[in-house]
DNA sequence: GTCTATACACCGATAGAC
DNA sequence: GTCTATCGGTGTATAGAC
C-alpha cells in the first residue's frame, strides 16, 4: 500500500517534470504570453484534458516555471559563493555571484525573461513566489554583510524620506546592518540586474563586444558603492 | 490634384495614428505577444483585411509601435533636458531627465516593456529601430559632456580588454570623452534602466514604498559614479 | 481602400466513458 | 488518470466583389 502510492507519487512527479520541461521548450519558442497547455499536451502525446490533473489551469503551469526559475537562479547564486568560499576575499565572492547569475541569465534567457522582464499581462503572481524571489538577494546581502562587519558603509548620507524604507528594510533582511547601507544595497541589486537585463535582452548590440570583460568590471564597481573591497 | 492627394494622405495618416492607438490599448490588456491585427480591426469597426493596407504584417505594427515608444522616452528626455537647462546645474539637469524618463516609463508601463522587457519572441527588430533606440543615452551623454568638459573622469581604470570597445565607443558617440569615461558610462545608462525596470516591473513591491525619493537618491549616485557632479 | 467570405489553424476548459 | 468529443471562442492571411 505504502509502495503503491510511493510509485504512484513518482509516475506524477515525473510527469510533472516532463510537463514542466516541454513548457519551458514552449517558453522559448513562444514566449510565456502564448504559452499553451494544448500545445504541450500535443508535443507530449497526451490529450489536453490530461494536463489539468497536474495543473488546474494554465497560470498554475506558469507560477510553477516562474518558482523554478527563481530556485534555479537563487541555487546558482547559493553554489557560487559556497564554492568560491574557501579563502577567497569579499570580493572575490561577491564577483563569483554576479558572474554565475549572468551565466544563468545568458544560458537560460527566456526563463530570465519570465522572472526579469515585462510581467506576463493578465497573470499576477500569487504570494508563495516572494520567497523563492528572494533568494539572490540574501545571498548577494551576506557577502556584504561578511564585508564589513557591523561598521557599515563609510560615509554614506540617506535622503530624510527614504529613513522609514530604510529601517523596515533592514530589520526584515539584515539586523546587524546600518539602514543606510542596506538602502544602498536595494539600489545595488536593481543595477546588477539592469547590467545583466540589457545584456540578454540584446541593449548592448554593436555597443560592447567584451562583455565578459565589461560585466566583470562593472560588477566590480558595483561592488565598491556597496562597500564591498578588495581585501579579504 | 494635388489637394486630392493630401486629403487622401491625411486620412490615411489619421487611420494609420488610430490603428496605433488601439494597438497600443491592446498592448495593454493583452501583451504585444498577443497583438492581433484582427482584435484592433475589430474594436475599430473595420474589417480585418482593411488593415492589411496599412501595416503588411503584424510584426510592421509591431515595429511601427516600437519605434513610437523609443521616440515618445527619448522625445521626454530631450524635453526635460531642454527645460531644466536654464541655468541648471549639471546634476540637476542629469536629474531631470532621469526622472522625466522613469516618469515616462511608470506612466507607460506596457509600452516601457515593448522596449526595455522581454524581447517579442519571434519578433526581430529591424535595423531602422536602432537610431530612435539611442536618443535617451545620447541625451545623457550630452549631459555628462557638459559636466565635465574634456577633463573626464578622474581615476578610473579601464580593464585592457575593454580598450578596444571603450575606444570604438568614443570614436562614435562622443569623440571629445576619454575612452574610459565612455565606457564607464554605458553601465551607468544599463543601471539607471535597472532601477527603472525593477520599479516598473514590480520587483519593489514591499521593498521600497518612498519610490521618487529612493529614484531621485539612486539617480544622484549614479550621477556621481560617472563623473557629474553638483556643481555647476 | 473597404467589404464579405473563406481556408485553415489555434486556444482554454469541460463532460462523460473507460 | 487518460481518453474522445465538444463548446465557444481565438487568430493570420488571402481572394474577389464593389
Amino acid at each position: 500500500m505504502n509502495t503503491m502510492r510511493g510509485a504512484r507519487e513518482r509516475a506524477r512527479t515525473e510527469v510533472t517534470a516532463a510537463i514542466k520541461e516541454e513548457a519551458r521548450k514552449q517558453l522559448a519558442a513562444e514566449g510565456a504570453a502564448k504559452l499553451s497547455l494544448r500545445a504541450v499536451a500535443r508535443e507530449l502525446g497526451m490529450a489536453s484534458s490530461a494536463l489539468y490533473r497536474y495543473f488546474p489551469s494554465r497560470d498554475d503551469l506558469l507560477t510553477a516555471l516562474i518558482t523554478d526559475a527563481y530556485d534555479a537562479v537563487g541555487e546558482t547564486a547559493e553554489s557560487a559563493l559556497a564554492a568560491a568560499s574557501a579563502g577567497a576575499g569579499h570580493l572575490e565572492r561577491w564577483l563569483a555571484v554576479c558572474v554565475a547569475v549572468r551565466r544563468w541569465a545568458l544560458d537560460h534567457p527566456h526563463e530570465y525573461g519570465l522572472i526579469y522582464g515585462s510581467p506576463v499581462p493578465g497573470y499576477t503572481a500569487p504570494q508563495d513566489t516572494a520567497q523563492p524571489a528572494a533568494r539572490v538577494a540574501l545571498v548577494l546581502i551576506s557577502v556584504a554583510r561578511d564585508a564589513y562587519g557591523s561598521r557599515g558603509l563609510a560615509k554614506q548620507r540617506l535622503p530624510a524620506g527614504l529613513r522609514t524604507d530604510a529601517e523596515r528594510l533592514a530589520a526584515e533582511v539584515a539586523p546587524d546592518l546600518p539602514p543606510e547601507t542596506a538602502m544602498a544595497f536595494v539600489a545595488v541589486w536593481a543595477q546588477l540586474f539592469g547590467l545583466i537585463s540589457f545584456e540578454v535582452f540584446g541593449h548592448f548590440h554593436r555597443v560592447v563586444e567584451e562583455r565578459d570583460a565589461f560585466f566583470a568590471h562593472a560588477a566590480g564597481e558595483l561592488a565598491r558603492t556597496v562597500g564591498v573591497l578588495p581585501e579579504a
